[in-house]
DNA sequence: TGCAAATGGTTTCATATGAAACTATAACGT
DNA sequence: ACGTTATAGTTTCATATGAAACCATTTGCA
């Protein structure tokens, strides 16, 4: 086996970013590998994508939402919200109806077999979650929390 | 203007997610708004997506890298890295040969165009990483430092 | 040797995604 | 009332992405 390679060193001219001490890129790597540990709990079983299994759970804690609502409060936009609500009505998992004072906007719910598969996931995302914070002691946890706090992007 | 909506009481059978204080969704915005903000500043100007520039900064620590090592630090897989390393290549910011021994490698670096670019974003990125890390103080920062690393996935 | 299995890398194909254009309805100002 | 502007949501189009198939070369081993 060669060697193993070593960081080109830093001349005068050349500065590199050491990724792997690079917030941006770490926590995108952590963020990534979180995420689709979770969502391979429930893709395949429920064939669902992550943007399906977000809107879902917005509307099992805010009932009548319309469309942009939950493009508001899933940070997603408004393309992707429209197509996960097109598959999850026609899955039967989330109810549409028109809004009796307004006819451009949804009011969204859940329905009964969405519901159902709700009260299937969500324990699962929990449990993932859990292992992870399992990582760190109180205190991390705490200071986690604090730090994701102040470094979370308010809207403008 | 309508009163704010409320959430649905969590009854005996519903236990919602709270999307706000669930880890693996804030990470998530949070991620996805600081690596955007980041892109915003080279995207535009030099044409490259931030899988490129992940590439570029690979090779700009590690000269003489194989696509596949290069897959393996920018924790891309190879089809991404093989498409950017093609775009990279006909732009002229990166050079590719041949491994001297083994006829399937690829032998990666940054060419003089490479690294004036590199020498011009690198900067800018890591101005941006300043930015937001100065929402923090010392004490914060360190332990975001301790609980990365302590999160930070490991290979098998 | 010579041949099966492994490896580096690219291409193909099917799906995901976002920006911009579009449709329908509502709100606003005169 | 009526035209202009804003808003909710969908569709279109062009690009991004990943899994699997693929090609070329190397490795392992009978």
């Amino acid at each position: 086996m060669p060697a193993k390679r070593q960081p080109v060193p830093a001349t005068a001219e050349h500065a590199p970013l050491q990724l792997e001490h690079f917030l941006p890129y770490r926590l995108s790597i952590l963020s990534n590998t979180i995420s689709q540990t979770i969502a391979d709990d429930y893709q395949r079983r429920y064939d669902i994508s992550v943007t399906e299994w977000r809107v879902m759970a917005v509307l099992a804690r805010f009932d009548g939402l319309s469309a942009r609502e939950v493009a508001e409060r899933t940070a997603m936009d408004k393309v992707a919200v429209s197509r996960a609500l097109a598959r999850l009505v026609t899955a039967g998992r989330v109810s549409r109806a028109i809004h009796d004072n307004d006819k451009r906007r949804s009011v969204l719910g859940l329905t009964e077999a969405g519901w159902a598969m709700h009260d299937e996931v969500a324990p699962m995302a929990r449990a993932r979650e859990r292992e992870v914070l399992a990582k760190l002691d109180a205190e991390e946890r705490a200071w986690l929390e604090r730090i994701l706090d102040k470094l979370q992007p308010t809207k403008p």
